[in-house]
DNA sequence: ATGGTAGTCCCACTA
């Protein structure tokens, strides 16, 4: 089984990338972020056609996450405890799970922390921490529980997952309170299994549209697939598509690629 | 040549 992680920046905007992607990649599960559209204007066509069902979550212009399977879309479910931003409104659209050829696939879309003083960097850390107190728990209740954390983490978690340490001076992405929080979830129990299929330096995920952060290889690597100890232990291979973020109208996220026994 | 982006509820906000 094939797996996949991408923030896709609009669902709608990227639908020919996308369908293309699907056939080129031949992924059977993907968790898709910042789709940018509500569950009514989600192009569920360019996927069933291909067939794929959708479980999705989107309720304004932001955020947005999604997971397309063709191995079956069980159990969906939008909650792990996550904090609200507005509690009145409550959780925002950033999580999405479905049980996908046995395997609890999450779409995960992790708050921007905006800037270290801004309240949005206190949300990131509690979302990021509650996600590890819930798989600490999930874990506990079965230990050999198959369970995938893929997502846009918006944390770079080691000095090597960013071009230039001296470039994030005093910014967000790289604070030890992110760093910690993001280590929060794999104490839970889980692990990064891409990186020990595509070791840096130099491996990135995305790349900013601006400044020509592409050519000029300014990536970071932030978006990952966390798998539970059971599903680790079943990772043959995993890859960055970086040749996604090449062409018209790419996302600014490649496509992150992991196969399964 | 020393700045050059792209998405959205469209021009202000988010990333």
């Amino acid at each position: 089984m094939r797996i996949a992680t991408w923030n896709v920046n609009s669902v709608r905007a990227r639908g020919e990338r996308i369908a293309a992607w699907l056939q080129r990649s031949d992924a059977d599960v993907v968790a898709l972020q910042e789709t940018k559209c509500r569950d009514d204007q989600f192009p569920m066509e360019l996927f069933t056609e291909l067939g794929y069902e959708v479980a999705h979550n989107g309720t304004s212009q932001w955020n947005g996450v999604a997971i397309a399977s063709r191995v079956g879309l069980e159990d969906v479910s939008t909650s792990f405890g996550q904090p609200a931003w507005d509690e009145e409104a409550g959780p925002e659209a950033r999580a999405v799970a479905a049980t996908c050829g046995g395997v609890r696939v999450w779409s995960l879309y992790v708050p921007n922390g905006r800037e270290v003083d801004d309240p949005h960097y206190d949300y990131k850390l509690r979302w990021l921490e509650r996600l590890g107190v819930a798989g600490r728990e999930w874990l506990s209740a079965e230990p050999r529980a198959p369970i995938a954390f893929c997502g846009d983490f918006n944390v770079a978690p080691q000095d090597d997952d960013v071009w230039d340490m001296a470039a994030f001076e005093g910014k967000t992405h790289v604070t030890k309170p992110e760093r910690d929080a993001f280590t929060s979830v794999l104490n839970a129990g889980f692990s990064d299994v891409v990186r020990p299929h595509t070791p840096g330096p130099g491996v990135y995920t995305f790349w900013d549209y601006q400044g020509l952060s592409f050519p000029k290889r300014k990536g970071m690597r932030i978006d990952f697939v966390l798998a539970s100890p059971e599903l680790a232990g079943r990772v043959t291979g995993a890859t960055v598509d970086r040749e996604e973020r090449k062409g018209k109208g790419p996302s600014d996220h490649a496509p992150v690629i992991v196969d399964l026994d």
